[in-house]
DNA sequence: TGAAGATTAGGAATCGATTAATAACGCAAT
DNA sequence: ATTGCGTTATTAATCGATTCCTAATCTTCA
């Protein structure tokens, strides 16, 4: 169990008041005294209890992170949020809001992890949310109890944000397509409720607009269970892209696949990129694949930091910083020049 | 910012006692008071302080989790105890240790770490500790104050744990490549500082000796950067195995890359079997891998339930109670019968 | 009308810790 | 001996909520 003040005043003979001087290095205490104290909070094995802090202080030194279905991306962004909170004494309480999971009432559910969060008290929360469920109920807790919230690959008006800088992701493809001697190139989009699968489409949209005699054909996939749809829809059309650029690994591997069923090998008559580098995917599939890296640890960094500041009122008056992290492209086996 | 009972009280003009019997339904109250309480508190936006009821019952709600670095079987883990945790109320507080990254001091990181979730006075930890970290002062930091343990594919004698069975997929391995007509195995261990690799290894061992005229060689591959090492030297021996059990799908890859570089064909000249079915790597390198499929989110689900169970005292005496999970041999190309 | 009984609401203590204000204390100077 | 100063420790209030105990109502029936 747990050891209190009082119980090291009992020991000491002394009162709990002068305990907590001693211990929290406040005002004149006599040498004697304080080593008095010190040495019987060793030998109970004193550890101060946050929870009071947290009555008296308003902070508890927990920060709320709520986010959909696991994937290594967002693992890395995770392992990226918990560095920087624990360099600066916080920790992050993750809260999961699994779409396919949650059967019904989404929004109920999605409300009910908030308050499992703000009954907790924690002093701000990072969230990374779908464009369509912007105006859940679960925000405007947030917002009506000023609690500072960053959100990640999206913006909210009312919060700061990190994301990928996405405009120079699609200058990167576009430009090393292009260089390639590519010039049909096609897109596999993502849902444009996601705030990075639209700016993604959009920027490598104007991207490759920038260079003479390119076309761009698009199609969005939707969810991942349809992304190869999506890919046979591309390869059926008539020019039949060189290149096709997914919005993730995940449905450049569906390329693939859809080639393969049509006979159509990568790279020699298909380039395909993906996007994120996503680990144990990119490297180890046949052929490796050619794709954006992204920086999830400094992306959760970025976010944490940003939250910690705003704690610490750095940042008193601006709203909705925006930052972005920067990315390269990864060339590996899955592209090469077209005759 | 937040409100308390004692802004409702004034806004209801009664006592913060008469408010808190409405809200907690205690006690007798009459029907007005109480629904005019209610309909202020909704106004208000009030939300309960679990902070205080922290302070007063002991209980937090919160469980700590210590986990060494992320990878996928281990988000799918900690999915599991977020949703066990989430359906009993409670919120994992997750923190991670990251060997690689602790440049120095190993062990006080994770006493800081341990003493991060002590201070925010967590009702228990669910733990992945490695032997070699098993006397470690963070776990007498537990021990002496007597707060539920659970432990995951690791056993300690303090605390209770769950694990995959180990002797079942270990059977299901030697049954399925004996059945296959291979009798030279080599097995490919993981590091004896993890339970599981230790026992991965000698119940496999003990399931092929019970066939007979089989022979099992073991190479320890250490670290994951040598397990490509590891690999080598099992295909250098003579005779050569025709068969390698690998004791993760990791090194399930590594032992096709080495396979790779000997001129040696998956399956036809050297069967291999795995350990975990990664998601996305299990089904992506060609050829596809055998492997052991193991329950990480049951494991997960049960740790927590444990941890509950304890908290609800529900299990009074007993100590180290240890559950397996099973699991499953999902067989694909990378084996075959041998002539 | 008055007392017993049933309702309903409020006061005070409690949880663990912090902090402002105050009370003892020793010591030197007058 | 008394005043005054500086040092050191204690009392009391506070944070938000709960709970035991008590007080103030209102009924009801003799």
């Amino acid at each position: 169990m747990n050891v209190s003040l009082k119980q090291i005043a009992q020991a000491t003979n002394l009162s709990v008041t002068t305990v907590s001087r001693v211990l929290r290095n406040r005002g004149e205490i006599s040498d004697q005294t304080r080593q008095r104290v010190m040495q019987v909070a060793r030998e109970m094995n004193y550890r101060p209890n946050m929870l009071i802090q947290g009555i008296q202080t308003g902070r508890t030194g927990n920060i709320g992170v709520m986010v959909p279905p696991y994937n290594p991306y967002w693992t890395e962004v995770l392992k990226g949020i918990h560095d920087e909170l624990v360099s600066g004494d916080c920790a992050p309480m993750t809260l999961w809001v699994d779409e396919a999971s949650v059967k019904t009432d989404l929004e109920g559910f999605m409300l009910e992890q908030m308050h499992r969060l703000i009954d907790r008290r924690v002093d701000g929360v990072i969230l990374w949310p779908k464009v369509s469920e912007i105006y859940g109920a679960h925000l405007d807790e947030l917002e009506s109890r000023e609690l500072p919230v960053v959100t990640i690959d999206h913006e909210l008006d009312f919060a700061d944000s990190v994301e990928t800088d996405e405009r120079l992701g699609a200058d990167l493809v576009a430009k090393y397509l292009y260089s390639l001697g590519h010039r049909c190139i096609g897109h596999l989009a993502g849902e444009p409720d996601w705030t990075w699968a639209r700016l993604r489409r959009q920027y490598f949209e104007e991207s490759l607009a920038a260079f003479p005699d390119t076309e761009c054909v698009v199609v969005t996939s939707g969810d991942d269970d349809r992304a190869i749809e999506g890919a046979r829809e591309l390869l059926r059309m008539t020019p039949r892209p060189t290149a096709i650029f997914a919005c993730k690994d995940w449905a450049a591997f569906e390329v693939y696949r859809a080639a393969a069923e049509m006979g159509i090998c990568v790279p020699e008559n298909l380039s395909v990129v993906g996007y994120s580098d996503t680990h144990l995917l990119a490297q180890f599939i046949t052929p490796t694949l050619t794709t954006v890296r992204q920086r999830p640890h400094a992306i959760g960094r970025k976010a944490a930091r940003l939250l910690l500041d705003r704690l610490d009122h750095k940042k008193p008056s601006s709203r909705g910083i925006r930052e972005k992290v920067d990315c390269e492209l990864i060339i590996r086996e899955s592209t090469c020049s077209q005759a």
